[in-house]
DNA sequence: TGTCCGTATTTTGTATACAATGTACATTTA
DNA sequence: TAAATGTACATTGTATACAAAATACGGACA
C-alpha cells in the first residue's frame, strides 16, 4: 500500500531517495510518526515498494537534518525535541540566514518572483480559512524555504535545510496556540511579501524576524 | 595502496563510512584534492579497498557538510568556496553556536575537561613550533569542535559539523597570512582555556569570538 | 563545414545477497 | 532466586550485480 511512483511512469522525479525523505520528513513534522518511534529499513522498503538502498540513503539524510537520531549498528528513531535553550539557538540561526537572504535580493525582485510567492500565499490562505494547522505548517515552511532559496546561495539553503527540521514544535503547535484567528497568520505573511515590494530592507527584516520564533 | 583498516584487525572502528569521510574531508581541507576535482565512486572504492556502498554513504555525508557539490545522476566534485558575504554568515553562525556552548558549561568544568584541552593544546604547540600550518589547521578545528562537543547538545554538534567545512580558507590560509609568529596562535588558544578557568562568561565568549573570523 | 541525431561508454541509481553487530531470551550455575 | 553466559533472532553494515541516466563521440545529412 501507498507505493511510490514506479520509476517508469514518472521519469522526471528526482530519485527515490528524495521522495522517501520527503515523505518521512512530512510524516514526522505532521506528527504521524511519534517521537522515539523506531524506523526499520526493510519495513519502510516494503511500505514504499522499493529496496533498502534508497530507504537507507533517505534515513541518513534525515539523520543529518536532525529529524532522526540513533546509534550505529542499532537503528534510527524519531529525534526528541532539543532543549528550550537549544531551540533558541536554532531560532537565532534561522534569523541570521533568512535576514541575509532578504538582504541579497530585496532590490532586484521580478514579477515572476512575486507570482511564486502569491501562489504560496494563496495556498496558505485556504489553509488558514480551513483552520488546518498541519497544512498551515507545511505552507509556512515552504514560505520560508522559498525566501532562502531566492538568495541563490547554495550553502545558505543547505544550512537552512540542516536546521529547520530540528524545531518542529514551532510549526505544529505555536500557530495553534498563539493565533485564535488563523487568518492573522495569512495576513502577516502577506505583510512580509508586501514589504519586499517597498524595498525597505530594515522593515522587511524586522517583519520576517518577528515571524521566526 | 593506502588501504583502509581491514575489518578484522580493528573491530572497534566506527565503520567504513566515517573512516572514508574523514579521509576525504581531510584531503579536501588540507588541499590534497583541489576545488572542482571530480570524485568517482569506483575509483575511491579501489583506492580504499572497499566497495562502492560505504564510499557512496561517505560522499553523501560530505555533500551535506558542504565539502562536496554536484547534481544527481552526474556526480560529485569538491565544492568551490562560497561568496565572501556567505562566509561572513557562516562565521556569524559559528559565533552563535560556540558562544552558546561556552555559556552552557562555563561554571561546571572538571579537571578531566581541562586535561583533554591540554592534550589538544600540546599538539597545537608542537604544530606551531614546526610552523606546520596544515597540522595547525587540524588542531584548530579539533579545538573548536571539542568546545562544541563539551556542551553535550546533540543538535549543536550536528549543526556545527554541517557548517564548519564550508569555509576552508580560514583554517588553511588565514593563519599563515596573519600570524608571522606561529606561536601567537598557540598562545591565544591557551588564553581561551584560561578564561574558562576564571569562569567569566563575557571574557571567555569575547576571546572565543575573536578567534572565529 | 556545421548541425543534428544515434550509438557507445561511463557513471550514478537501485536491487539483492551476504556478513557482522547488537539485542533479547532462555538455560545454567552458584 | 539472581547473576552470568550462551544461543537464536532481528537489524544494520557491506559487497556485488543489474538498470537507468548522462555524457562523449562519430557519422549522416543539409
Amino acid at each position: 500500500m501507498s507505493q511510490l511512483q514506479p520509476s517508469v511512469s514518472s521519469p522526471l522525479v528526482h530519485g527515490l531517495r528524495e521522495q522517501i525523505a520527503d515523505r518521512i520528513r512530512n510524516d514526522v513534522i505532521c506528527g504521524r510518526i511519534g517521537v522515539g518511534e523506531r524506523l526499520n529499513e526493510v519495513q519502510l522498503g516494503e511500505k514504499f515498494g522499493v529496496s533498502r538502498t534508497p530507504v537507507r540513503a533517505a534515513l541518513q539524510q534525515l539523520l543529518h537534518e536532525g529529524i532522526l537520531e540513533g546509534r550505529p549498528n542499532v537503528g534510527l528513531k524519531v529525534a526528541r525535541q532539543p532543549s528550550v535553550a537549544m531551540c533558541q539557538v536554532v531560532t537565532e540561526i534561522r534569523r541570521t540566514i533568512e535576514s541575509f537572504a532578504v538582504e541579497t535580493f530585496i532590490g532586484r525582485l521580478t514579477d515572476a518572483d512575486f507570482a511564486q510567492w502569491n501562489a504560496i500565499l494563496e495556498r496558505m490562505r485556504v489553509a488558514c480559512l480551513a483552520r488546518d494547522f498541519v497544512l498551515i505548517a507545511e505552507c509556512d515552511i515552504e514560505f520560508h524555504r522559498s525566501i532562502v532559496r531566492r538568495a541563490h546561495e547554495r550553502d545558505l539553503e543547505s544550512i537552512w535545510n540542516s536546521i529547520v527540521g530540528r524545531v518542529r514544535s514551532h510549526f505544529r503547535d505555536t500557530h495553534q496556540d498563539q493565533y485564535p484567528d488563523a487568518m492573522e497568520i495569512y495576513a502577516e505573511h502577506v505583510g512580509i511579501i508586501d514589504s519586499f515590494k517597498g524595498g525597505d530592507v530594515k522593515k522587511a527584516v524586522a517583519l520576517l524576524k518577528e515571524k521566526i520564533c
